[in-house]
DNA sequence: ATAGGGTTAG
C-alpha cells in the first residue's frame, strides 16, 4: 500500500504527499538530512508516520546517490560512488549511471578510459545512457565516435531522444561537418517529429551558424513551431558576428521576452561592430527596462567606452562597475576590461590604479596593462611589469609578447626586443607567430635596420602576411626609403588591395624623396580603384567632457574665428622660441608658402587651439586623431606644452603621445 | 542540454 507519494524532487529537497486520515499533506525534506539513513529523518507524528514502499525507497536511494555525485570534485570521489552502486545494487540503473557519466564528462575525464568502462558494465543501456556517452564524445572528441555510437545505438534497436540529437549537432558544429549535420537534420524530421522539439531546433541553429550557414539557421528558426529566448539570442549573436547589426536589431525588436542575455548580446554586438554610441544607447534602454546587469553586460559597455576614448564615459562606467556586484578589484574580467579602457582613453595612471587594486590577476590583466604601457610609450614600465609577471604563476601568452615587443619597438630598444624574441619559445614556451614577426619587422624597420628586417621576412618560417609588409612599409615611410617601400607595397597590395592608407604611405614615401612622378602614378592608381582618402580628423575634450570634432581646414565650428586667432597667436609665441614649420611634412609638390599654409590647417592644430581656449588653465588637453600625427604637428605639440605649461595627450591611430614641458613620451620616435 | 564576455599589430 502506497501511503507516501513522492511528488517532486530537486537537488536539495524532496516533496512528499503524506496520506493523513484521508487527506494529503505536503512536506518538504532537505536531502542533506537524508544522508545516512532515511529512516532517521526528523521524527514525524506517529499518526502520519507511514512506511515507504520498496519502490520509493529505491527512488530515494537513487536521488541520494545522485546528490553525492553532484558533490564530487574529482574522479576518485566518483569511483567511490561507483563502488557504492555495486553495494546498493544500483549498478544496472541507467538513470544513476547516466548521471555518473555526465559528471565524468564535466570533469573532463577522457571518454575512452573510465566512462567507457562504466558504460560497458550496464547490460541494457537505455537511450539516455547512450546519449550521455555520445555527448561526452561530442564535447571532447573524437567526434566520429559520437556518430559511430549513434549508429550502434540505432542498430541495437534503440530510438534516439531529443538529447541525442542535441549531442550530435554539437559534434557536427565542432568539426564543421555540415554534410553530416544536414543528414541528421533530415533524420529529426522522419524519426517521430524531433524537428519540432525546442532543444533540437536550438542546437540545430547553433550547428548551422557554426558551419557558417546563417541562412540555414534562420530557416530552421523560421520553421520552428516553438521558440524561446535562446533561439532568438543565438541568431541575434550570429548576425552581430557577421557585422549585420541591422538584422540583429530587427530580430531583437521582435523578441517578445527580452532577458539579460539577449540585451547583453545587443550591447556587445554594437560594441564589437565599432558602434559604441549605439551600445551605450541600448545599455540605457536596458536599465530603463529594469533589466539586471551582470559582468558580461558591463564588459560590453566598458569596451564601448574604450572606443569612445573619452574620460567622461570612462569614469561614468567605472562608477557603475564599482557600485555593482562585479567590482573591478574582485572581478578579473571587469578589471582587465577597465585597464584596457583607461589605457585607450589616454589615462595609463588610472589603468594602473585599477591593476594595482585587483586582488586576482590573470594573463589578460597583465597583458592589457603591458599593452597599455606600450601604447603610451612607457617601454620600461611594460618590460618591468613583464618580469614581475614572470615571478607569479601567470604564464605569458602570445598577446603578452605582442605587448612587450611593441613596447621595445616604440622605444627603439632593438637589443632588448631581439633578445626577448629569441627566447620567447625556449624560455617562456610561446612560439612566435606571424604577428610577432610583424612586431620584429616593425622594431628593426623603425630603427632603420632595413637589411636585417628584409632578411627576417625572407627567413621567417611562415608566409608573411599584410601585417608584416605593412610594418615594413610604415618603417620605409618614417625613414624615407622608397626602394624598400616599393617592395613592401607590391606585396601588401595583394593582401589589402583596397586599403587606402597603404597607398598614401607609399605616395608619401615617394614624396619625401622628391620622386613626384611616382607620386602621381600612385595617385592615379588610387583614382582608378576609386579609393577616397579618408580626411584627417581630430577630437578634443572640452569642458564637461563635451567632444568637439575638427577636420583639416575645417572652419565650420561656431568659434572658428577665435580658434584661428588662438592658433596664430600660439604659432607666433612658438616662433619666438625657435619653431620653424617643418615643410617636409607636406607630401605635395607645391611652393613653400603653400606648404606653410597647409600645415596650419591640420586638424590636430585646430583641436589644440580649441583645447587651449576651452579648458581651464592647468588641466590636461586630450586630443584624438584618426590618422598618424605628422612631424610638424608633433613639434608644435612639444613646443606648445613648454610655452603654455599645459600637459597635452594626443592619441593618433596607433598610440599615445604625452607632451609635457617641451618633450614627448615617445622620445620623438614613433 | 541549447544563448551573451576581456588583451593584438603597420
Amino acid at each position: 500500500m502506497q501511503m507516501v507519494k513522492l511528488v517532486h524532487a530537486s537537488k536539495q529537497t524532496l516533496r512528499f504527499d503524506f496520506l493523513v486520515t484521508g487527506i494529503f499533506v505536503h512536506r518538504r525534506i532537505s536531502i542533506p538530512k537524508l544522508a545516512g539513513s532515511y529512516r532517521e529523518q526528523e521524527p514525524l507524528p506517529s499518526s502520519i508516520y507511514v512506511p515507504y514502499s520498496q519502490l520509493q525507497l529505491r527512488k530515494l536511494l537513487e536521488l541520494q546517490v545522485i546528490s553525492f555525485l553532484h558533490g564530487c570534485t574529482n574522479i576518485n570521489q566518483i569511483k567511490q560512488v561507483h563502488a557504492l552502486l555495486f553495494r546498493k545494487d544500483l549498478h544496472q540503473c541507467c538513470y544513476v549511471v547516466t548521471k555518473l557519466i555526465r559528471m565524468l564528462t564535466k570533469l573532463e575525464v577522457q571518454m575512452d578510459s573510465y566512462p567507457r568502462l562504466v558504460f560497458r558494465q550496464v547490460k541494457h543501456p537505455n537511450p539516455f545512457l547512450w546519449t550521455a556517452l555520445i555527448r561526452g564524445y561530442a564535447l571532447q572528441g573524437p567526434f566520429s565516435e559520437s556518430v559511430r555510437l549513434y549508429n550502434c545505438m540505432r542498430k541495437e534497436g534503440i530510438g534516439p531522444v531529443s538529447f541525442t540529437f542535441s549531442a550530435l549537432f554539437k559534434a557536427c558544429g565542432s568539426v564543421l561537418d555540415v554534410t553530416l549535420g544536414t543528414q541528421i537534420h533530415a533524420q529529426t524530421i522522419w524519426i517521430g517529429g524531433f524537428a519540432s522539439d525546442l532543444y533540437v531546433g536550438n542546437t540545430m541553429i547553433d550547428m548551422y551558424i557554426k558551419c557558417g550557414l546563417l541562412d540555414y539557421g534562420r530557416k530552421v528558426f523560421d520553421e520552428m513551431t516553438e521558440r524561446d529566448v535562446i533561439s532568438w539570442t543565438e541568431l541575434i549573436v550570429a548576425y552581430a558576428r557577421t557585422g549585420d547589426m541591422k538584422s540583429a536589431g530587427d530580430l531583437f525588436d521582435g523578441l517578445p521576452m527580452k532577458d539579460m542575455v539577449a540585451w547583453t548580446a545587443m550591447v556587445t554586438g554594437y560594441a564589437q561592430n565599432a558602434m559604441p554610441r549605439k551600445a551605450l544607447e541600448v545599455f540605457e534602454q536596458m536599465q530603463d527596462a529594469g533589466i539586471e546587469v551582470d559582468e558580461v553586460t558591463l564588459v560590453g559597455v566598458i569596451s564601448a567606452c574604450a572606443q569612445l576614448g573619452a574620460s567622461k564615459y570612462a569614469n561614468w562606467i567605472r562608477n557603475i562597475a564599482e557600485n555593482s556586484k562585479f567590482r573591478p578589484a574582485n572581478n578579473v574580467v571587469v578589471g582587465s576590461a577597465l585597464i584596457d579602457m583607461y589605457s585607450k582613453c589616454g589615462n595609463v595612471e588610472d589603468a594602473y590604479k585599477v591593476f594595482e587594486r585587483m586582488e586576482e590577476r590573470n594573463v589578460f590583466s597583465y597583458s592589457s596593462m603591458i599593452v597599455g604601457f606600450a601604447m603610451h610609450g612607457r617601454a620600461h614600465a611594460a618590460i618591468e611589469l613583464f618580469f614581475e609577471m614572470l615571478k607569479t604563476d601567470t604564464k605569458p601568452n602570445h598577446v603578452t609578447f605582442i605587448g612587450v615587443l611593441t613596447a621595445c619597438s616604440h622605444a627603439g630598444m632593438v637589443d632588448k626586443g631581439r633578445q626577448l624574441f629569441a627566447t620567447m619559445e625556449k624560455c617562456y614556451g610561446v612560439s612566435p607567430n606571424v604577428d610577432h614577426y610583424a612586431c620584429m619587422v616593425d622594431l628593426l624597420g623603425r630603427a632603420g635596420l632595413f637589411e636585417e628586417a628584409l632578411q627576417l621576412v625572407e627567413t621567417m618560417p611562415m608566409e608573411p602576411n599584410g601585417g608584416v609588409w605593412g610594418a615594413l612599409l610604415g618603417a620605409s615611410n618614417i625613414h624615407g626609403n622608397p626602394d624598400v617601400a616599393e617592395i613592401a607595397a607590391s606585396h601588401l597590395f595583394e593582401f589589402e588591395p583596397d586599403s587606402i592608407g597603404n597607398y598614401i604611405l607609399l605616395s608619401n614615401t615617394y614624396a619625401s624623396a622628391g620622386r613626384w612622378s611616382d607620386v602621381s602614378r600612385v595617385r592615379k592608381l588610387m583614382r582608378e580603384k576609386k579609393l577616397k582618402k579618408n580626411p584627417g580628423c581630430s577630437w578634443v575634450e572640452a569642458k564637461k567632457g563635451v567632444i568637439h570634432e575638427f577636420f583639416a581646414g575645417d572652419m565650420t565650428h561656431p568659434e572658428s574665428s577665435q580658434i584661428k586667432k588662438a592658433l596664430e597667436d600660439l604659432i607666433e609665441r612658438l616662433k619666438a622660441v625657435g619653431y620653424q614649420p617643418n615643410l617636409s611634412s607636406v607630401p605635395y609638390d607645391v611652393t613653400d608658402d603653400q606648404k606653410r599654409r597647409v600645415l596650419m590647417t591640420h586638424s590636430e592644430k585646430l583641436a589644440l587651439a580649441y583645447g587651449l581656449l576651452s579648458t581651464d588653465a592647468g588641466s590636461t588637453i586630450k586630443i584624438m586623431k584618426n590618422i598618424r600625427i605628422c612631424e610638424d604637428c608633433h613639434i608644435v605639440m612639444c613646443a606648445a606644452s613648454k610655452v603654455t605649461g599645459r600637459k597635452i595627450v594626443v592619441r593618433d591611430n596607433m598610440r599615445f603621445h604625452h607632451f609635457l614641458n617641451g618633450t614627448c613620451s615617445c622620445g620623438n620616435f614613433w
